[in-house]
RNA sequence: GGCCCGUUCGUCUAGGGGUUAGGACGCCAGGUUUUCAUCCUGGUAGCAGGGGUUCAAAUCCCCUACGGGCUGCCA
């Protein structure tokens, strides 16, 4: 069997989609597994729909998963260019061959013409007209005009277009690793447009020519080329490639989570969930979107998430790791139906990469939000800190917030607990608490609890009236880690101040 | 509208003629804990509907419904 070699082929028309990187990452696996080709290849044949930095969005989305290819703009390659304005004349080449041998023909329709006959046709009840079989004699082309006078009209600077003589009563039929055997019938098929006005190729075309020419084995896509895949049969066909015609597998699209039709990058806005791997920033303010990196994910996450939607190993395990992922992967455990887009998942899977982390590698994911929010802290406790957070956390900014009293002194307090229970005795047991505190010499953790524990146990106090106040006098919220290791953390004299001025607020707050 | 693809707990999925229809997320309850989280235990909930075929159908066939995609000189 030759060597495996399958390509990533987005078209730089924007950020990636996350359902792109899906793609993308099933292509990689694959790949892998078989000991195969990992090809990127920009697919830039639309100049009216370009944008810059695009690419360059791509090729860090996927740096940042760690699936970098084998071959492409960056890495080179044998068979490349690999960006397909660079190929241009190839395509031009087959488009006429495929003229010459009668398989396609020109076309002079101006598109103002064509939309005009739609709108015609569509007034005249027909659904959506084609540009096919039973119309193609009544338009403005070589099979009506004859090819002199077509040559001639081109020769005179005409502008046209090169179409797809696609044949009449046929059944094209082809395999799809996902789906089997899938047929349609060529009546139902258009002439599609192979090479647009302005000499550049359509995605059928340049799909088929790259694809033979970088000896493609396997055409890993979304579903949304299900239907044009015939086309590309016949192209196969005319250009006499079957025999290295690559085997397809159309993979399920994401949907949004709630409602109708397949996931869209407004969703992120909509439900506040990344859908893009890296934030990007468009020309108007509702094109910027935040990504699964900024959001707080971590890259093996995001892989471990976005590869179960759609494919499953085959049994129950849930977690893996890219490399795991690479040895159980398989084509035909693919999924046939579309998978919602769930976020909540993807934050489990955050957690449990979170949690498999040492307290070393929490600090350094931590570091930068703790950084950029401006807190004060030493390194030492930061290790401390990040052990005590860890499970507390499903992204990482998440830390600013719930670890804020580690690191500055303003933060809220909550008031209802402060209200229910700053009363006498128990207002009188805190301050007395905070004294005996006071008097400890080595202020660690095992002292500390003897002191409050003892305290407690010796005046026949509550741990339930007590307990919240010391919370919230120290870290203003009644949910957090261990106390007394918070308190050794933060040290005896920021213990001792933070009860100071606790105490004053809650007497404002009761009064 | 036409064509193509699909439909198992709310969600992701296993199961492909005989299963108490399994797992995971979520949710709920209990346990652990000074609270929260983690962790542990348990629970909740599903074969879209209708016809066939068969001793037997979630599983095979047909129809319907629903969902998705395509229907561009976009990819």
């Amino acid at each position: 069997m030759n060597k495996i070699r399958v390509r990533f082929a987005p078209s730089p028309t924007g950020p990636l989609h996350i359902g792109g990187v899906r793609t993308a990452l099933y292509n990689y696996l694959f790949a892998k597994k078989n000991n195969g080709t990992f090809i990127l290849r920009i697919e830039d044949t639309d100049q009216t729909r370009f944008v810059p930095g695009a690419e360059e969005y791509i090729k860090k989305s996927l740096t940042w998963l760690g699936m970098s290819p084998d071959e492409g703009p960056d890495q080179g390659g044998e068979y490349g260019p690999y960006r397909q304005s660079e190929r241009k004349e190839l395509y031009a080449r087959y488009a006429e061959k495929l003229v010459d041998m009668g398989y396609a023909y020109y076309a002079f329709d101006t598109p103002e013409e064509l939309d005009k006959w739609r709108e015609a046709m569509t007034a005249q009840g027909v659904h959506s007209p084609k540009y096919d079989h039973s119309t193609r004699l009544s338009m403005n082309n070589s099979l009506k005009l004859g090819k002199e006078r077509a040559l001639e009209m081109i020769n005179a600077g005409v502008p046209y277009v090169i179409r797809l003589k696609v044949p009449e009563n046929e059944t094209i039929v082809f395999n799809d690793i996902v789906r089997g055997t899938v047929k349609f019938n060529s009546n139902e098929l258009d002439d599609k447009v192979i090479l647009k006005g302005d000499g550049l190729p359509t995605y059928h075309l340049a799909n088929i020519v790259d694809d033979h020419y970088m000896k493609i084995t396997h055409v890993i896509r979304g579903e949304e080329w299900l239907s044009s895949t015939a086309h590309h049969v016949l192209l196969y066909r005319y250009l006499c490639w079957d025999d290295s015609k690559p085997q397809f597998a159309h993979l399920p699209l994401l949907l949004k989570p709630v409602g109708k039709g397949k996931l869209s990058k407004r969703d992120g806005a909509k439900f506040g969930f990344p859908v893009f791997p890296l934030s990007w920033n468009g020309d108007n303010p509702e094109d910027n979107f935040t990504g699964f990196k900024e959001f707080g994910f971590l890259p093996e996450a995001t892989i471990n998430f976005l590869a179960l939607l759609g494919w499953n190993p085959g049994d129950d395990r849930e977690m893996f790791e890219i490399n795991e992922l690479i040895e159980a992967f398989s084509l035909d455990k693919i999924v046939k139906s579309g998978a919602r887009f769930n976020i909540e998942k993807a934050k489990w899977f955050n957690q449990q990469y979170l949690l498999g982390k040492t307290d070393k590698e929490f600090v350094e994911l931590i570091l930068p939000y703790i950084e950029n929010a401006d807190f004060e802290y030493e390194k030492e406790s930061l290790l401390k800190i990040a052990k005590l957070m860890k499970p507390r956390i499903e992204l990482l900014p998440e830390i600013v917030d719930k670890a804020k009293f580690f690191f500055t002194d303003d933060f809220d307090f909550e008031e209802k607990i402060v209200r229910k229970k700053w009363k006498s005795p128990n207002n009188e047991h805190v301050i007395e608490i905070r004294n005996k505190l006071e008097g400890i010499e080595n202020f660690d953790k095992k002292s500390i609890e003897t002191i409050i524990k003892g305290y407690i146990e010796n005046n026949n106090l509550s741990f339930g009236n007590i307990f919240p106040l010391l919370r919230v006098a120290v870290t203003g919220t009644t949910k957090g880690p261990d106390l007394f290791e918070t308190m050794e953390i933060l040290g005896k004299n920021k213990v001792l101040s933070r009860f100071d001025a606790a105490f004053d607020r809650f007497e404002r707050i009761v009064s």
